[in-house]
DNA sequence: CTGGTGCCTGACAACGATGTCATGCATCAT
DNA sequence: ATGATGCATGACATCGTTGTCAGGCACCAG
C-alpha cells in the first residue's frame, strides 16, 4: 500500500541513515542539513536545532568519503604509515608521536608493517593510495622508491622515516645513525679499548651500513688499523648475534669492547656475555636504548634514539606539506643520546 | 582555441586520472574500464589490453572511496583498531596479529590510541564511523559502550578485546584473567608461601579486578585468610608500584611472595627488591610476559598473555561477521601459560 | 507603495566509480 | 535468407555528499 511513505524511515531498516534521511524528518533540504553538518553559516538557529535533533534521533553520522569525493581538495582526513612492523617498540613509538600530532587536526592513521619486505612495501603503498589518503609517512626498504614518483610529483605529501629514500628527492626524517655510533666508538677507546669488535646487522639496511661507517671511520680517527678490527655482519636475530658473540669471545684474541649495532643484537651478545661469565669484563655499547636496560647487570650501556622526535618531526613536516609547503624536500636528522649504565663503562683487562 | 582537446591529459595537470581519462585514452567507455580494473567478466582480450596499457601510462589507480558508494555492500575494505596505546607492546602484538589476517582480504586497519581516556574512546569510534569502516575492533575503556548500539543493531562487524563491553551484547576476545592470577596464586602457594601480597592497577581496570579475584579466591581455596593478605592498588606506573613494594617489604611482617597484576608494576616491584637486595629471597610472580624477563637475575616467573592469539582470533571473528555471520555474540576466552624462570620458585626464607 | 539589500533555503549538477540495461554485431541453426 | 543466441560494449542512473546558483522572504529607505 504505501509505496513511498517510509522510504526515509532507517530506524525499521538495516541500512544506515543519509542526510535525506535526516532532511526529510527535519523538514528542510538536504543542502541545509549539510549546511548544519559542516558547521557552514546561513543556518537560522531555529532550522539549526531542528536539524540536530533529527541527525540526533536517527543516529546520523556525515559520511567523510562521500563528502571528499566532492569537496575541494578531496582530502579524506587519513594518511598512511609504513612500519617495519607495528609490534616493534621503536616503530610504536614513532607511530603514537606522529598519532598524537595528526590527531589534533583530526586526521586519522592507517598503519601497515612491511616485513622488510620490498613487494609488500609496494603494495601497501598502493593500498593507501587506492583509498585516497592525503599523505604517507613511510619507513622505506625496497631498494628504491621511485615507484612513488608520480604521486610524488602531483604532489601528495610524502615523508620517509628512519631510512633515506632512494631514487626520489623527497621529505626524510632520520637518526644521526652515523654519529651515533662514532659517539659510542670514541666512548669506548676513552675508556681505553682496542680491541673493538662490531657486530651489524644485515648490510643491506641502509641504517646498519651508516652505523658501522660510523663505528670504524672513529675506529681510524683514533689510530686503531680498521682492517683488523672484527665485524660480524648480517646478524638479523638474537641467536646469530649470540653465536657470533660466543665465537668472537673464544678466539685467541679476543676483543675488550662490544658495539652492537641493533637491539635483537644486543640481546645476543649479552647472552653470549652472561653464557661466558664475562659481562663485567667485556664492554659493551649498544645502538637504540631497550626497557629494562638499566636493570640489567651491570647496566646496559645505549646510544639511544628518540623515536617519539622522529614521529613529531615527521608529522610535522607531513602537516606543512599538506597545507601547501612547497619548498625543497630536505632531510632532517635527529642526534642521538649516549646513555650510561655500566657496560659501556668497564674498562679493558690488564 | 583548443576547449575540450586536452581535457583528458593529466599527465600535464597535477590531477589524480579518473577512470574517465583512461577511458578516453583506450577509446572505450568507462564502463569498459571499471570492468577491466575489477576483472570482471565480458571483455575481449584486445580491449583488456589496451585499457591495462593506458591506466599504466596514466598510472592510474581506482578510487575505493568512490567505488564503495555504490558498489553493493558498500565495503570500504577497512577497520578501526582501538588500542590502549600503539606504543604499547602488548597492543602492539595484537595489532600484528590482526593486521596479518587482515591484509591477507586486502583489508587496510586505521589504528588509535586511547589512552585511558573514555571521552576519546567515543570520539575515535565516531571517526572511524564517519570512514565507513567495515567493523571495529575495540578495547573498551568508558564505563559503558552502549553508545555503539545503534551502529551494532545495524549490523556493523564490532569485536572487543581485552576487555568485555558493558551495556551492549558483542563479541569478545579476552585472556583467562582470573585464572591466571589463580594459577600464579597456586604456584606460589605450592612452594610453601602463606604469606603473599597482591600488588594492581587501577580498580576501575576490569582485568585488574579479574586477577585479584582469581588471586584473592586462589588463596582462600588454599585456607588462607584472605583478609589480612597486602592488597596494593591504584598502581599505574613503575615508581608508584616501586614505592608500595618498598614499604611493604619494610613492613615489620613482610610478605615472602608477591604478585603483580601487570608489567608496569612487575618492573616497579623488580626495582624494590634489588634496591633492598632480596631479589633471591622473596618470589615474584608477574601477570604478563616482557622482553628479557629471562635476563634477570633471576628470571622472572611470569603468567603469560597470547596477545597474538587474542589478535588473530578477533580478526577470526570479525571476518566470520563481516561474511555474514549472524550467530550469537560470544565470548572468548585466551588461556595464560606459566612460564617458570625462577624468581617464583624462590622458597620462603625459614 | 516600490525597489534594493540581506539572509535563508533548496534545486541541481558534479565528484569517481558501479549496477542495470539496451544495443550492436557476429555466429549459428533452421 | 531469417530469426535466435550470445558476447562485447557503453549510455545512464545512482551512491551520499558538497559547490553553485537562483529564488523567496523580510526588512528598510525613499
Amino acid at each position: 500500500m504505501t509505496t513511498m511513505s517510509n522510504r526515509y524511515q532507517p530506524e525499521t531498516t538495516k541500512n544506515r541513515p543519509t542526510m535525506r534521511h535526516v532532511a526529510a524528518l527535519a523538514g528542510v533540504g538536504i543542502k541545509t542539513v549539510s549546511r548544519v553538518m559542516n558547521d557552514e553559516p546561513g543556518v537560522s538557529e531555529a532550522t539549526r536545532q531542528r536539524v540536530l535533533g533529527a541527525s540526533q534521533q536517527l543516529n546520523y553520522q556525515l559520511d567523510m568519503a562521500a563528502g571528499s569525493l566532492r569537496r575541494a581538495g578531496r582530502q579524506t582526513l587519513s594518511i598512511g604509515l609504513l612500519l617495519p612492523s607495528v609490534s616493534n617498540p621503536f616503530s610504536g613509538e614513532i607511530h603514537r608521536a606522529l598519532e598524537d600530532a595528526l590527531t589534533a587536526r583530526g586526521i586519522a592513521v592507517f598503519a601497515a608493517s612491511l616485513d622488510d619486505d620490498p613487494e609488500r612495501e609496494k603494495a601497501l603503498v598502493a593500498a593507501f593510495l587506492g583509498r585516497r589518503v592525503d599523505g604517507l609517512v613511510l619507513t622505506p626498504i625496497a631498494k628504491s622508491q621511485s615507484y612513488v614518483i608520480p604521486e610524488h610529483s602531483r604532489d601528495l605529501p610524502m615523508v620517509f622515516i628512519d631510512r633515506e629514500p632512494v631514487g626520489i628527492e623527497a621529505d626524510a626524517v632520520v637518526t644521526d645513525n652515523a654519529v651515533g655510533a662514532a659517539r659510542a666508538a670514541a666512548h669506548l677507546i676513552a675508556r681505553g679499548h682496542t680491541k673493538l669488535a662490531y657486530l651489524g646487522d644485515r648490510t643491506d639496511i641502509q641504517t646498519a651500513r651508516e652505523r658501522r661507517r660510523g663505528f670504524i671511520e672513529e675506529l681510524g680517527r683514533a689510530g686503531i688499523p680498521t682492517s683488523v678490527v672484527p665485524v660480524r655482519e648480517g646478524l638479523h636475530d638474537e641467536e646469530s648475534a649470540r653465536k657470533a658473540a660466543v665465537e668472537l669471545l673464544s678466539s685467541e684474541d679476543p676483543p675488550t669492547a662490544i658495539f652492537s649495532s641493533q637491539n635483537l643484537v644486543t640481546f645476543g651478545v649479552m647472552r653470549a656475555l652472561k653464557e661466558l661469565g664475562v659481562s663485567r669484563k667485556v664492554a659493551l655499547v649498544g645502538f637504540d636504548d631497550f626497557t629494562l636496560a638499566d636493570m640489567m647487570d651491570p647496566g646496559i650501556t645505549v646510544i639511544a634514539q628518540h623515536p617519539e622526535r622522529i614521529g613529531k618531526l615527521a608529522a610535522g613536516r607531513l602537516l606543512a606539506r599538506i597545507d601547501g609547503d612547497y619548498s625543497a624536500p630536505t632531510t632532517y636528522v635527529v642526534p642521538t643520546e649516549l646513555i650510561e649504565r655500566g657496560s659501556g663503562e668497564l674498562r679493558p683487562a690488564r
